[in-house]
Parts: structure tokens; sequence; C-alpha cells
DNA sequence: CTTTGGAATGAATGATTATTCATTCAGCCG
DNA sequence: CGGCTGAATGAATAATCATTCATTCCAAAG
């Protein structure tokens, strides 16, 4: 929908090249504080700060305090849509690449916790208009999950169900690790919830064609640990009060 | 772990009934315009006037602004609280007490859908001893669910799984009704929502002694439509451009 | 009819902070 | 070299609000 990847934010400066540095440098800056800080508390003094520059500069490359909210969010957004993509690169078997997608939105939201949280918290903060460019965004991500998922109906490897929705609860379970991370980290490894999860969608969505697949996938270890993956319902339970 | 159920927040006022009344209207108030414009954005002042009284009185049964959210927060919390178990009651049989489990926690974050998404927006913009209430208060709500999993389990009509885990999804789940609206309700309608979720997580779930239970319960109608659950994955799917 | 004290009011205060802008700086060109 | 231009600075400005508090209200008690 745009050029480059800076839609609609104004910036005095002309020159490219730096325009996109200094995004960068502040977007970073702003990125870390508002995760850590949320956006009202966040005051363009502390960002210009973190990123080495004065707060007046940032109004050159930004016409709002909005403006870089705006452009965090879709820095965090673009993550997504950048390492999906390139874990399934390669792979061609629709169940690995459906594997390899949940597995990767996970594991981003894992490195990006904070900023994942950050976006579910903030993105009311901004104008409709603006707001809008977010979902969008969003919508644009799942649809790489969507995808996958399609494949593996169309083999018949999964049964017809409502693609939307289950996508929805995909990127929601890979969401929730970010959003309930405080307890669930308390439960399990993010490589157990990835491994539980993967099973536990499995077994809603399977044919059993789909099932003599799966498990050739699973024992080959393209991706996952091999077995076992459902054996063990207590473990860490008792954490919870010792903490 | 307090004898009523308001705890730590202090009033300069000390009629018990006033207090309570008063902050009926205050958090009244506040929930619908936190819930609109966020925390942040929303002033006492504002509170005060759709609340019907000055902006001085808040302030004598309340110590903070901050105190105004976490109350607001707890009245949300406390609706799941209650309405899950008024769902349950008089139920015996298992997997009916889990079936309405899920539908009455879908229902009230269906009821207070934009209070729902404030407590996912709001919680950090509490201070950590404050907010450990409210994760206490989830914690809470959650045993609910819990529960009943565990009781299905007991009965060898759900597999052996890990059941916070599970619990989480089922959680994640409702509260994504709310989170994801506004995608969602052009897919499908609340009740299709439901319909969709439970049949997603009995397929995880039932052992085949459950698939038993489960297609009399469902023949029955304790509870959701009798049949038909999973036969229509094409339905409203068109109407994303449309809107 | 006073008195008294808890409730309620809302104008005034004091901080905080987004945003502006007059000024300085640095490189480049003729 | 001057003189320009686009970048960068950060102090000053202007608003916005949480919070306070001097005052008023009111109902019950004497």
């Amino acid at each position: 929908m745009h050029p480059n990847g800076v839609p609609e934010v104004k910036s005095q400066v002309t020159d490219e090249v730096l325009v996109h540095r200094r995004r960068g440098q502040i977007i970073a800056a702003a990125v870390e504080l508002f995760a850590r800080q949320g956006f009202y508390r966040t005051t363009i003094q502390e960002i210009a700060k973190l990123a080495g520059v004065s707060s007046g500069l940032i109004y050159q490359y930004v016409s709002d305090k909005e403006d870089v909210l705006l452009l965090s969010l879709l820095s965090v957004l673009d993550s997504y849509k950048h390492e999906i993509p390139a874990a399934m690169e390669g792979l061609s078997d629709p169940l690995a690449r459906y594997r390899a997608a949940v597995q990767a939105y996970c594991r981003v939201v894992d490195q990006r916790r904070e900023a994942t949280v950050l976006a579910y918290r903030s993105t009311k903060s901004l104008p409709e208009d603006r707001r809008q460019l977010i979902k969008n965004h969003e919508i644009e991500t799942n649809g790489l999950i969507e995808a996958a998922l399609r494949d593996c109906i169309a083999e018949g490897l999964f049964r017809e169900v409502n693609v939307e929705l289950v996508t929805y609860q995909l990127v929601t379970f890979a969401h929730s690790w970010a959003l309930k991370y405080w307890r669930l980290k308390q439960l399990v490894t993010l490589e157990e919830y990835i491994a539980h999860g993967l099973d536990f969608f499995a077994r809603a969505l399977l044919t059993p064609k789909g099932w003599r697949h799966y498990s050739k996938l699973a024992d080959a270890g393209t991706a996952g640990p091999p077995k076992a993956i459902a054996a063990k319902p207590r473990k860490q339970r008792r954490t919870a009060s010792g903490t």
C-alpha cells in the first residue's frame, strides 16, 4: 500500500536515509520505554534521552507523540510479518509449514514479549484512522497462518473448519504467551508451551489421513520434540504458591 | 481475605452503606469512561460529572485516581466470579457443568465487552501491589474453570492434560471475543462462536467414553444448539470487505 | 432554634509535559 | 572564504488535570 515501509507519517527532514536511521533510534528507545512504562507515563524527553537526541529533534521526524506510538507498533507487527515466512522458507509439506508458522509466531512473541503486550495495551490510544493501519497489519499477518491452514485442509489433512476462527485461536494462543507470561512461565517453558499447543490443535483438527502424516513428521523431528507430547499432565504445578 | 468485597481501598466516609452506594455510582461512571477513552484520557472531573457528583467527593471515597481504576477492574472481575457459578448452579453432570461454565464466561465477556478490554489495557497502569490484587482475582476465577475441567478428567470424560494450560486456553478463548470483537463479529455471532469453541475443545479433550456422554448431552440440548456444530465451514465469509 | 459534625462542593493550586521556536551548528557551494 | 541550507538543540510556553481545602449544606440531637 506504500512504497517503502513507513506510510502516512510525515517528516520535516528530507534525506531518506537519515530519516530511516533516526526513526530507528527513536523507535528503539520508544518501544523499550512504552513497553516498560506505558505510553502515557513515558515522556518525549525520556525517549529523546534514551535515543541520544534532543527532544526537539523528534518532532522533525514525526508530527505527534502518537506517531511515535504508531511507528513503534508497526515495527512490532513487522517483525511478525518477517519472521513467520522466514521460518516457513523451504518447507513444502503443508503440515510442516503449518507447524513452522505456529512455532515461529510463538517464538517472535517470546522474543518481543513486552512489545507484544504493548500492542494490546496501546492500540486504543491511537486515533481511529491510525488504529486502522494497525488492524490491517494484523489481518495481513493472520493471512500467513490462514493460508497454511487452508493448505492443510485442501490436502485433506485437517478437517473442514471455519478457517478464520481457528486462525484467531492460533494467533491468540501465540499472543497469550506474552499476555499471560507472568503465570505461564510458572507452568511451562516456551518450548513446552508450543508443543502442548501444537498437540492440542492437532487433536482438534487432524483427519485420520492427517494423523498418519503428523506421526511421520513428529518422528522425523522436523520440528518440536518427537514424542511424549501429552503424557505428563502434572509437572511444575506447585510453583504457584512458592513465589 | 477481606470481610466485605472492597479491600485495601480507604474511604474518608464512615457510613458503610453510603460508601457502597457512592462507590457504585463512581465505578459505574468510571468503567464506562475508562472503557471508552482509556484511563489517562479520562479525567476525574468527567467521572464526577457522569456520576452526578462533585470532583472533590470522589476523593472522599478513594485516595487516588488509580484507586478508581482498581475498583473498576475488580468490579469487572467480580462479575465473572458471580455469573459463572450461577450458570453452573444445579447442574451435576461434569460435562454439563464444564459447558455451562465456558458458555457463561463467554456471555459475561460479551455483556461487559468494553470492560473486559479495559482490564487488558489498564492493569499495567496500576502500581505493582494493586496489580497483584487483580492477578489474584483472575487466578480465582480461573479456578472455577479448572475445577470443572478436573472433574471431567476424573470421570474419564476428558483425557489427562495439563489442566492449568488448558484452562488458560479456555479463558483466552472467552476473552478473545472481547479483544477481537471488531473482527470476530464480522465472522460469527456470539452463540456460533461459543458453539464453535465448545466443539473445538471437545475434539481436543474428549475420551471415547467422553464422546458418548457428549453426544447425549448435545442431543438433550442441555445447553447450546443441538446439532450441526461443525458442519458449515463456509458461511458469513464475505462480510469482511463489505463493511 | 442552635449546635455539631459528617458530607458535599468546586474553585484554586501545583505539577507535569507536549510542543514550539529562536538559536546554534556544520557542511557545502560558488 | 562568506553565505546558505538543512539539522539539531533545549529553554520557554501553554495546557491539562490530579488533588486539596476553605466553605457550604444538612440532618439529627439537645
